[in-house]
Formats: structure tokens, C-alpha cells, sequence
DNA sequence: AGGCGAATTGAATCGACTG
DNA sequence: CCAGTCGATTCAATTCGCC
């Protein structure tokens, strides 16, 4: 997905400076993917901060109220606006946050025309209790996932979500811890440095979800770098933004310490989708099905021949293993491969199970041929090292 | 909390009309509570077909159709202006929604002045998969519940929440089954009657937390009446507003047939008691043995009635099902999950083959909210506002 | 009657590619 | 942009039907 103007990215580096005006340098539609937790401000009197960085006076009157949820949507369509100036046509965003600015932001996204495919719950094994007793123990978080827009070929990468789940759909609904332990970056005195780290196991998934191999990932407010530190090991590239400057030191000196897993770890799942097509008349050039065999569906009850371009036949009834299928059972479409079984001493093995066995009988033929399809193997075991500059 | 308003207001029953106009006709200040479950705006672009072909029932129905989201945003800001005209100073609110349009309607209840005080997740035990494997499977709605303002006494039952739930703290996040079998109102051919009929587990644990006996309850799309009938059963007064007339016929039939519990059964756990240490609770709010029963010993000597928060009631004597069977057989201790039993068609069954039953109905991962190891519930109560759980 | 397998169903913004 | 074709894709809970 990264392609020309990649090179011109300040790639795989932390970039000191406001998140609005460092992304207003940067070409757009030149990011796969972005994963934001922004400032949630609202509520916490006296410590909202207007995009200039001045201080919202914080009064309960009214018309304050007014004011500050206004400097927030100011600010929450500023960066949202450039971050989809600078997401390509088919990436995605994450934003997460809780209710306390997360509607808002739902909100914007929607009316800058971004895509929700998602709201999905972040539900904390150790939330911190609510201690007064007046409210549910606030347990989760949330976070949006959006398309650019309404007609985005997005990345999912369904089959590795489904892996990671014990082989069922990945639901809505995360159970993650805390960032806790020697995962959370503390100071001299033992204290965190940051009030609100992300755990590295959300960010994991985030990242393998919907980010392949050398994809773009920015993170507008990196805090302690955690999007970079994972997009490093998963052998993405990333940019990070962060206003404060100890926080962007912190966040350097974690990604240099950060190791990319060997390649091979990084390939996941592969999705069907993504496989080289293999038409079905070629399984009957090759003789792994020879013309005039027979093929039935799973119930024995539809019976066809095929006949020597790959074509079946039915009575008077001729088509593709697909089309003959959806004319058989008037169904407006039909697999053909899950749809027609051979019988093979006695057992029923779908068309599908063929192709497999071809493919996997042309790929040890053609183990001396290199590079599989599409990933040309320029040498990335280079992410450029950390050069991990301080800009702005 | 209801007063002295409250009789002029038409009571307990169900009002046919558009929700905005029947609300303008009721006085200020009048409502202790209001559920509201409005449309999604869901924008569905065409049939959507399971692997096997069936096609999916979804919701098209008119009243779910609105132009863009200006014409959404319109619609909502005038219920809930309307809706917090109505609410008592102190009262709450609670809206559920998806992602389609939950974010519109959390942002306009901040501009509106409401106080959000949680965000609910109904995290669905049997949610509809993504057929396409395109997203994520939607398993969740999302409730957001909140005064009518910053500065309300709302009421929370704090204790009734935490017994309900295994005597820890109840979560952000409620894991219930969806409105399924014979809770289902059905037509005379046996379809759904109405596409998004909510459970009542899911209203019952809305009203036991946020209400008392005798709150007037609200509901401005009533629907099939759920709320209206939980509010009738735990002996809440109710005014349901539904628009579409087969719906409030079905609701007022159904609001008949509901039978209010025992006042002794409605009262919830006072605050500062024993808890039970079993969640009980989840039998009772899931209707697996309802408020109100009547439980014995093996011998049939000693009875107790069965209170909507799990707690069993004995003349004066109230506790949980272990303490209450201590407190009566004068042991230091007793297993009351084996020590009582329902009465089932004159056999005795032991709660813990309820307990058996209902497991089998869900899964076990629900058991995940524990309170952590260290935090216990001292009584912080001088930390600042709610914000204090949102570390992470 | 009971047990087992098949069938049904639920608030869903649910394709990709070629010509 | 449209039409045609290829082909990837489902979980939990309940209810029905058969033996």
C-alpha cells in the first residue's frame, strides 16, 4: 500500500511539535493508517487548552459550558481535518477515547465524511473502582474505526482476527489489561510518566487488524510511542507526533529499543482474498480433475459433467462451476468451489480441496522461482536506522 | 421522588403519537426517568445474504429512514430537548444506540446541558455475525445515561448494583442475551413484530439501578413496551409514547398481561448490607427465578421471598441466599445455593440446578469483571470528580 | 418422553475485478 | 460508470422435527 511519496515521509521517527501544524508539512495521501488518542479535556476545569495552546477559562456558567465543548470541536475538526488530508484513499483511522470526548468525536468524523466501520470496546481487566459509589465502575473505553470514506477499499485482515480468537469472528468487545508492570515507562522516582499509556497488546491488534507489512501508520499524539514502538516491531512504518518534549524523548528512546520480529513472524494469516486465482480450467488442463469425471453437490442430489474447458454440464444446462451452480439451485450466486464434490472412494471432496493440493504441488515445483507476489524484497530489515529526529 | 405533579400526568399508560408532540403536551419537571430507544438511522445500501444464501431480515422500515444527518441531528435535538423539559431536576436519562448513531446523540445531549454520567456497553451474548468478513462482528449497543445536569442529585443504587453482581462493583459493561424465544412478540404468523424489541434483563437492570418504587418512568419510543412493562413489574409508573399503531396495541396488550411484583420484592437492598458472595443476582435479573418467588428449605419448614437485587427476604431478616439460610438455621455458615429450592410443579429444585441452567445459556467468560487484587473499596471519597477511572 | 441433529435467526451502514 | 463474472463468507441460542 506504501508507494512513491513514501520517500519524501520523515519515516520511522518521532517529530517534536503541535499535531496540527507538523501534519500540515506532510503530502497528502501519504498514510495507510492512523491510530490517535487524543486529549480528552472536557470536564477537567481549567485545563483546557485551545489548539494555540492558551488556556480556556474554566467557569460554570452557561455560556462557558458553551465555550468549551466549541474550542474542543475547533480543535477535534482541526486534526481530524488534516488527518484525512493525509490518509490515502483506503486507509483507516483509530480514534480512542471516553465519553467524555468520544461522542464529539464520533460526531466530527462523520460529518468530515469519514466511514465508521466500527466502534469497538476496549473493557479492562483492572479498571480502576469507582470510588464514591455514584456511578458504574467505568470499565472500558472506545474506540472509533473509520474509513476515509463511505467507498474505501479498506484493509481487514479478517483471517488473522479470526486466528487470534480460537478460529470465531473477532468480536466488538476487547478484554485487554491495563498497561501495567514493566511495560509502563516510569521516571526517576518510580512514578509513570504518562497518565494514560496504552497497552501494547491493544495497539498489536490495531495494527495487525488493519495494517499490512511496510504500511504507513502515524500516530498524531504519540505520547510515550507506544503505535511506533509496536508499528516497529511489526515492521511498519510509522510517524509519530508529540508536543511535549519529555514525553518525545521518552518515546525515542523506547522506539531505538525496540526490536522489528523476524519477517516471517509478521505474516499473518493470509486472506483467500489475497491468493493467486486459480481458474478451474486449469485444474482440468493439469488432469488434477479430467474431463467427463463426474462432480455432485454435497447432498448428491445435483450431478454435472465436466467437460474439457473447465466448463460444467447439466442436461441442456452449461456454465461455469459457479454458474451452474446458482442455475441449479436458483440461488442468485454460488461458490463453485465449496459448491461441487468429487467422489473419492466414496467420499465426497469439494473442488475446493483440489485446489489446494494443486497449489500447494506447484509451489514445491517452483521453489527455485523467488519472490512471491508483490512484495518485492528491497532490503527492509533496514528501517532506517533511528534516526529518530527531533523536529519543530 | 415523584410529587406532586405527577397526577396530572396520564399515568401507566401508553399514548399513541409522534413522540415530540405528545411530549410538548405533559408539564415541566414531571418525569423521574426516561429510557429511550429512537431510531438507528441505519443506512443500509441493499440486501445482505448469509453464506448459505438465506436472506437477512433487517430493519427497513420508514421510521428508521431520514435524509442525511442534519435531518438526523434535527430530529434528535427536538426529542431531547423535550425530553429534558420534562425530566426533574434530579431525574436521569438513558439513550441506547450503534455506532450509526450514538456519537450524534451523546454530542447533542453535551450541547443540550445533560450531565453524561456513564456509557453503558450491552455487550450481546448471541450477536448476528459479520457474514462477509469485512469487519469486526458488531456485538455490542451503547447506552449512555445522564442527568439532566452537572449539578443534579441523581439517584444511583449503588448497593442494589454491586449485590446484583456478585457483590463487586456493576461495570460499564453488561453482558445479556438478546430478546429471543417466548420474551419475542410475535404476529400471527409467527414473524417478529417488531425488528429491535429489547430484553428485559436489559430494562430491568436500568430501572433497579436508577430508579425507586413509584418513579415515574418515560419512554418516548416505546415500541413494544418493554419499559413500560419492566416499569409495571417492579412497580414503576410509566408513559410510554409510540407512534406506529400496531405497536402501542401490542404494548398495551402486553403491559396487561404483566403482573406487578410484591411490594416487599420491588424493595431493592438499602444502603450499606451484607452482600451475597454468589452472583444470585444475574439468576433473578435474567428471569430465571423471578422477583418475588417464594424459596424453602429441603424441609419446606423455613420460606423467604426473593428481592429484585438477589437478596432473599425472610419477616424482618434480609441477606444474601448463604447468609439469610445462616441467620435462620442459627449455623455459622450455609451453602444457600443447596440449601434452597423452588418449588417446581410440587418437586424441589435446588438453586443450584437453576444456577446449572442458566450457565449453560452463557458463557463463562462474563465471569471476567473481579474486582482486582489491591484495590479495594476504602472510601476514597475525597478523590476528584469521576474522571479518576480513566487511567489507561 | 427424551435425546439428538437440523433449521432458524438476530439494529448490518457486510465485494472485487475486468472489460 | 455499468454490466458481467468470479467467489469469499456465520455464531450463539433457541426451536423444530425425527426417532
Amino acid at each position: 500500500m506504501s508507494g512513491a511519496t513514501a520517500m519524501e515521509l520523515p519515516l520511522d521517527q518521532i517529530l517534536r511539535g503541535e499535531c496540527v501544524e507538523v501534519m500540515r508539512m506532510l503530502p497528502s495521501g501519504s498514510v495507510d493508517c492512523i491510530f490517535a488518542d487524543p486529549p480528552y479535556n472536557l470536564q477537567l476545569r481549567g485545563e483546557l487548552r485551545r489548539p494555540d495552546d492558551t488556556v480556556v477559562d474554566g467557569v460554570d456558567d452557561d455560556w462557558d459550558k458553551f465555550s468549551d465543548l466549541a474550542a474542543y470541536d475547533r480543535f477535534t475538526r482541526d486534526w481530524l481535518s488534516e488527518a484525512r488530508r493525509l490518509l490515502r484513499k483506503d486507509g483507516t483511522i483509530w480514534v480512542i477515547g471516553s465519553y467524555h470526548n468520544i461522542f464529539r468525536i464520533g460526531a466530527i468524523l462523520q460529518d468530515l465524511g469519514f466511514w465508521i466501520l466500527n466502534d469497538i470496546v476496549w473493557r479492562k481487566s483492572n479498571p480502576m473502582p469507582n470510588f464514591r459509589g455514584r456511578r458504574f465502575t467505568n470499565a472500558h473505553e472506545t474506540m472509533i474505526w473509520a474509513a476515509r470514506g463511505q467507498d474505501s477499499r479498506y484493509r481487514f485482515n479478517y483471517q488473522a482476527m479470526k486466528a487470534l480468537n480460537d478460529d470465531v469472528q473477532m468480536r466488538s468487545d476487547w478484554y485487554l489489561p491495563l498497561c501495567t508492570g514493566g511495560e509502563r515507562l516510569r521516571n526517576g522516582h518510580g512514578l509513570k510518566l504518562h497518565p494514560t499509556q496504552k497497552p501494547e497488546s491493544l495497539l498489536h491488534r490495531v495494527l495487525v487488524s488493519s495494517t499490512a507489512a511496510d504500511d504507513v501508520v502515524l500516530d498524531p499524539f504519540a505520547g510515550t510511542g507506544t503505535t511506533a514502538a509496536m508499528a516497529k516491531r511489526l515492521r511498519r512504518r510509522f510517524i509519530g507526533i508529540e508536543r511535549h518534549p519529555d514525553y518525545a524523548e521518552a518515546a525515542i528512546g523506547r522506539v531505538r529499543r525496540e526490536t522489528p520480529l523476524p519477517h516471517d513472524a509478521v505474516a499473518t494469516t493470509p486472506m483467500k482474498r489475497e491468493a493467486p486465482r486459480v481458474p478451474f480450467g486449469s485444474l482440468v488442463e493439469r488432469n488434477f480433475i479430467a474431463p467427463g469425471s463426474i462432480v455432485c453437490d454435497k447432498s448428491r442430489r445435483l450431478f454435472a459433467t465436466v467437460s474439457p474447458d473447465g466448463t460444467l454440464i447439466c442436461g441442456a444446462k452449461r456454465g461455469s462451476i459457479h454458474k451452474l451452480g446458482a442455475m441449479l439451485t436458483n440461488a442468485p450466486s454460488c461458490n463453485g468451489w465449496t459448491f461441487w464434490h468429487v467422489d473419492r472412494d466414496g467420499e465426497l471432496v469439494p473442488l475446493d480441496a483440489l485446489r489446494a493440493e494443486s497449489q500447494a504441488q506447484e509451489s514445491t515445483e517452483n521453489v527455485a522461482a523467488a519472490q512471491p507476489e508483490g512484495q518485492e524484497m528491497t532490503d527492509i530489515s533496514d528501517l532506517p536506522n533511528e534516526r529518530s529526529a527531533i523536529a519543530g
